[in-house]
This record gives C-alpha cells, sequence and structure tokens, in this order.
RNA sequence: GGCCCGUUCGUCUAGGGGUUAGGACGUAUCCCUUUCACGGAUAAAACACGAGUUCGAUUCUCGUACGGGCUACCA
C-alpha cells in the first residue's frame, strides 16, 4: 500500500517541568524525518494533568526548540495552523463527544469505583502476591455499568456522582503493532486491562487525547519514546474502536537515553551528580526555586548539541560523525534508528563542542565572546591599553575588534566559550600577579639586560606583527649571545604573568608595543625586586 | 511478580552466514612544538552465555542470563 499523504508528525510533550534532553531528541527526530519528506512538524501541548501543571514549562519547551533550531510548523508558540488548538486543555470538551461515542458502540463504559476502593483492591492483590487489574477477568464484580441497568446508570450520572470512563478490551483478541524500528509487536488483549479514558475531572487521559488528536491532526508517524511501547497495543485498540484504522499512523519508538554509569533512565539527578546538564536551557524551578544549568548556559553550540543528540541512537550507515542539521535531514531515516538505550556520554558531548568551535569563525565566537569580556571589564580594574586616554572603556565596536582577533589566538585550546576569558584574559587585563616559581628556576643575570632592551625596542612600535616581534627577540638575544629559546617562557611571564598561553609572539602584536614594553618593565622590576629582598632574607 | 523491548571494544556505533569485526569518544605512547593546545601517527580494547540449523554462526532459531521500560483517574 502506497501512501501518498502527506506525511504530518508531532511531538506531544506535557508542560510539567523543563524539557529534558531526551524530550529534545525526540523532537528532534520527529523534525529530521519531518523535513526530509517534506512534511509538516507540530507541536502539541499535552496539559490534560491539572495537577502536575507547572509555570513556565511550556514557555521553556519553545524556548529550547527554538535555540535548537528544531522549529515546528505548527502548534503552540509557532503558527497557528488548520488544526488549532494546539493545546490540550483547549480541546476539552471535544475528548468527551468522542468518549461518548465509544460508550454508545460499547467500546467503553462508565466506572464509579472510587480511588480508595480501587486503592484497597490494589493494596489486597500485592499482598497476595498478584497485582491487580481493571479489565475482563473483574469488571463484572466492579462498580461501573456494564453491571447496571440503563435507568441506574443514568440517575447516578444526573445525580452528579464522580466516575471515569474506561475502555472495554475485548476479552480474546491479538493486538499488532508495527513499530517501524522493532518490527511487529504483538500483545494478546487478555493481558491489557481497561484502562482510564475519560478522568473524573473532566479532562482525556493520554490515551484518548493522544489517539483524538494524532487523528484530528493528520498525523502519519507517530515517533515516541519506547516508555510508550506498552500502551501502544491500548491506542491501536482506540483506533479500532473508533473505526480509524485505516487512517491509522506509523509508529517508530525510540531507545531511551540512559545514565552515563550504572542503570536506568537518564535523569536531572545524573546530571548533578557526574557534572553535566540534563536540559537544553538554565531552568529554575517556580515552586522550589531549585536550578538546574542547560547546556546554552554551559556554553555549548547548539549546533554541536544537535549533532551529538542525533547519534544518540541513530546512525548513517557511513563512519561520518559530523552533520550538520541539512545533513541530518538528508541522511535520517527511522530504519537505522537503533533498538536499544544509549547511554549518555557527557566526553562525547564536549568534544562535539570542540569540533564545532574550532570550525566557528572568528567573527561569530568573538561575537558571543564579547558579552562576556565587558561583563569582566566592569568588575576588574580596566586594562590599561583597552582604555581611552580620558581613562573609560574603549567603544564596543573597537572592543569588538580586538575580541576577533584574541579568539583567533584562544579558540584552538578551549573546548567552550566559557573558557575564553580563563585562557586569555591577560589580553585584556594586565597581569597582577607573575608566576615567581617558574622564573626563579630558570633565571640567569644577563637576562635583566635583554628584557631592558627588549621592552625598549617595542616602545617604540606603535603597532607590529607577530613575525616582527619574534625577528626583534631573536636579534637582541644573538646580540647577547643567549640563545632565544632560553628566554621566551620568561618573556611570556612578563608579559602575561603566565608560564603557558596563547603563541608568545602574537600576543605581544595584539598588545601592541607600548603595551607590552610597559608590562615588561613593570614585571621586571617586580620580579628584580623579588629577588634582592629574597637574597637579603638569605643573608641573615 | 506479570507483560513488552533489548544485548558488537569502557561509551556511541558500523557490519552481517566465511571479515585482520570498521569508525568515533575516552585512555596510553610517540611525532610536531618556546608553553598549553591543535594536528599527525600508533597501541590496548568488543560480537553475554548455552544449545540448534549449517561445510561454516558474531550474523538465523530457541533457551538462559543480564539490562531496560510499563504495570495510576501521570504523561
Amino acid at each position: 500500500m502506497i501512501d501518498h499523504k502527506k506525511v504530518r508528525v508531532r511531538f506531544a510533550p506535557s508542560p510539567t517541568g523543563p524539557l529534558h534532553m531526551g524530550g529534545v531528541r525526540t523532537a528532534l527526530y520527529n523534525y529530521l524525518f519531518a523535513k526530509k519528506h517534506q512534511g509538516d512538524f507540530i507541536l502539541r501541548i499535552e496539559d490534560t494533568d491539572q495537577q502536575r501543571f507547572v509555570a513556565g514549562a511550556e514557555e521553556y519547551i519553545i524556548a529550547s526548540l527554538k535555540w535548537c533550531g528544531i522549529l515546528p510548523n505548527e502548534g503552540v508558540g509557532f503558527a497557528e495552523g488548520p488544526f488549532s488548538p494546539y493545546r490540550q486543555s483547549e480541546r476539552k470538551d471535544l475528548y468527551k463527544t468522542y468518549v461518548e461515542t465509544l460508550i454508545r458502540n460499547g467500546h467503553a463504559y462508565y466506572a464509579f469505583d472510587t480511588a480508595s476502593s480501587l486503592d484497597q483492591l490494589r493494596k489486597e492483590r500485592e499482598q497476595q502476591g498478584s497485582s491487580f487489574a481493571y479489565g475482563p477477568q473483574n469488571r463484572h464484580q466492579l462498580f461501573n455499568s456494564l453491571n447496571m441497568t440503563a435507568a441506574e446508570v443514568l440517575q447516578r450520572l444526573n445525580e452528579g456522582t464522580p466516575y471515569v470512563v474506561r475502555i472495554k478490551v475485548p476479552e480474546n483478541d491479538l493486538i499488532v503493532v508495527h513499530d517501524l524500528i522493532r518490527g511487529e509487536v504483538e500483545m494478546h488483549t487478555s493481558q491489557m486491562d481497561d484502562k482510564v479514558l475519560f478522568k473524573s475531572d473532566g479532562m482525556p487521559t493520554y490515551h484518548l487525547a493522544n489517539v483524538v488528536d494524532d487523528h484530528l491532526m493528520e498525523i502519519t508517524h507517530v515517533i515516541r519514546g519506547e516508555e510508550w511501547l506498552p500502551s501502544a497495543p491500548l491506542h491501536v485498540l482506540l483506533y479500532k474502536s473508533f473505526g480509524w484504522e485505516s487512517t491509522m499512523p506509523k509508529f517508530a519508538h525510540l531507545p531511551l537515553l540512559l545514565k552515563p554509569d550504572g542503570n536506568g533512565k537518564l535523569s536531572k539527578r545524573d546530571g548533578d551528580r557526574l557534572g553535566f546538564p540534563v536540559f537544553p536551557l538554565n531552568w529554575t524551578d517556580p515552586l522550589t526555586g531549585e536550578q538546574s544549568k542547560g547546556y546554552k548556559e554551559q556554553g555549548y553550540i547548539p549546533e554541536a548539541f544537535v549533532n551529538m543528540l542525533a547519534h544518540l541512537g541513530w546512525h548513517a550507515a557511513d563512519d561520518q560523525e559530523i552533520y550538520s542539521m541539512e545533513a541530518l535531514i538528508e541522511a535520517f531515516s527511522l530504519e537505522r534508528v537503533s533498538k536499544s538505550g544509549a547511554k549518555f556520554d557527557p566526553d562525547k558531548t564536549k568534544w562535539y563542542n570542540e569540533v564545532y568551535l574550532r570550525s566557528s569563525t572568528d567573527q561569530h565566537l568573538a561575537m558571543l565572546f564579547l558579552p562576556i569580556v565587558q561583563e569582566q571589564l566592569t568588575k576588574s580594574i580596566p586594562s590599561r591599553h583597552l582604555c581611552t586616554s580620558a581613562g573609560h572603556l574603549i567603544d564596543a565596536e573597537s572592543l569588538l575588534a580586538y575580541c576577533n582577533k584574541a579568539v583567533a589566538l584562544v579558540k584552538d585550546k578551549a573546548q567552550f566559550i566559557n573558557e575564553f576569558w580563563d585562557l586569555c584574559n591577560y589580553l585584556f587585563v594586565a597581569p597582577i600577579t607573575i608566576d615567581t616559581t617558574i622564573l626563579a628556576k630558570k633565571w640567569k643575570p644577563p637576562y635583566e639586560t635583554f628584557f631592558i632592551k627588549f621592552a625598549d625596542a617595542l616602545s617604540t612600535l606603535t603597532s607590529m606583527e607577530a613575525t616582527q616581534a619574534e625577528k626583534l627577540h631573536t636579534a637582541i638575544a644573538n646580540d647577547l649571545a643567549l640563545k632565544p629559546g632560553e628566554v621566551m617562557q620568561l618573556l611570556r611571564i612578563m608579559v602575561s604573568g603566565q608560564g603557558s598561553g596563547v603563541n608568545l609572539f602574537e600576543m605581544i602584536a595584539l598588545l601592541g608595543g607600548k603595551e607590552s614594553s610597559t608590562r615588561i618593565e613593570q614585571n621586571l622590576k617586580k620580579w628584580l625586586q623579588t629577588l634582592s629582598t629574597d637574597a637579603a632574607a638569605s643573608r641573615q
């Protein structure tokens, strides 16, 4: 059977908290599949549980998808398409009419059992070492419309007795779910129970709302997490009961994301414990005030995050690891999604970011680095060379140009933009302390002359290339019968305070002759003072 | 417990009846190098186990073990 229908898929989270990275991956696979087949990708908010609703969660989901570049064609927070509304709480009345149809056709029934009576039954069965399931075996002994006359049912309904609606699972049938990833999954109806479809608060359960909406919104493929596989037969049964079998969507159940160590599903706790984000964006719980870190704020590049996520459970036939969103769309197929759960690897995630960082343009990185620099500069004593003569910080435009050059020097040394400042703050602010441990180890008296001469030569240069600084360095060293290499690390300390860092001569060129020579003179003086006081101390 | 799904290096995975079982992350060593990196090279590292089918099984079948999920008027 060839399907000519336009592909339409959906991501349907419930706003019960921040969107987990596993959820982002589900959204991503839906998005990739839709784009691959020139289809539509829909965001539907499944807010049928009033108890678990969390303020801000919906906005968080939308913002997360936007940051990742996973953009729905229709849905809450995006374009309102022809199937509006996309928030289930706003579709409340709809579900009731559908559930009534089911009751009329004998596929569902009213149940008046109280939650506590069912709890009691569960407890009793548990103590006996078995379990309780509301279904074909016992539904004729329970408090529901199957065991009442129509008049009795009507009376209770009119009296306002709280009720739920349950599906009436057939007693002897085999339900087959055709899963695009797992093949045929069979379940006998004797293993299923009469799940609640409609709650006493007037809201549908996930099962009902999901099937009704997917049908109404003309969804062709349901791509969701593996935790839904056990209830997939129930959903198939619902499609059958509604008479929608011919247009039933195809199913694909994605493998779960697992903890990096140990066993089990990846959870927020693991991130806290092992020190990596589990959420795309920072999140503060509105009730507890508890904070969770996000990939964005930790300095991850969204493309790297998406690339990593795509490979947690999917892989193309080749050995390629780096895929842009366009390349992912091109290469993606549900058939190549793996069946087994994937343990999340924080190290590989960092590596992905490193790769994307290195391939980013200096311009782009400078834009991201600029606000960090501005914040740091206002915190610390302004660096002389980044001030105007009046003592104000240089303007943002010039600072951006400077960042551009700085970024070019550090980007190969970092995995994250957040590390840039620690790695090269001496390019912006003169060092307060210098590494005297290395100086003490390598210092020889003749070096003093070298530094004086070098600083002197630099002070006259307004602008220079790195090669110029290097030639100058070599020439002066040679004049003093020194090997250029032996003073290099010491020179680095005189300029940056540290024994390691960005390319030495590029650094000097960027700082400029005047700033470099000033730093050398001051730090040399500081060092010589340290030497003499140490000498005085040891003489006593 | 019951039901469902799964199992290739430590991790993500490619492969698939006959292969030196491939790649990536991580790890180790070496090269490059003023430092730290980048880069380059090399190495160690896997088919859960037991039967069956077969000339031959990591690949197919069954079982066992192990792992995961579900088992709410949560999604």
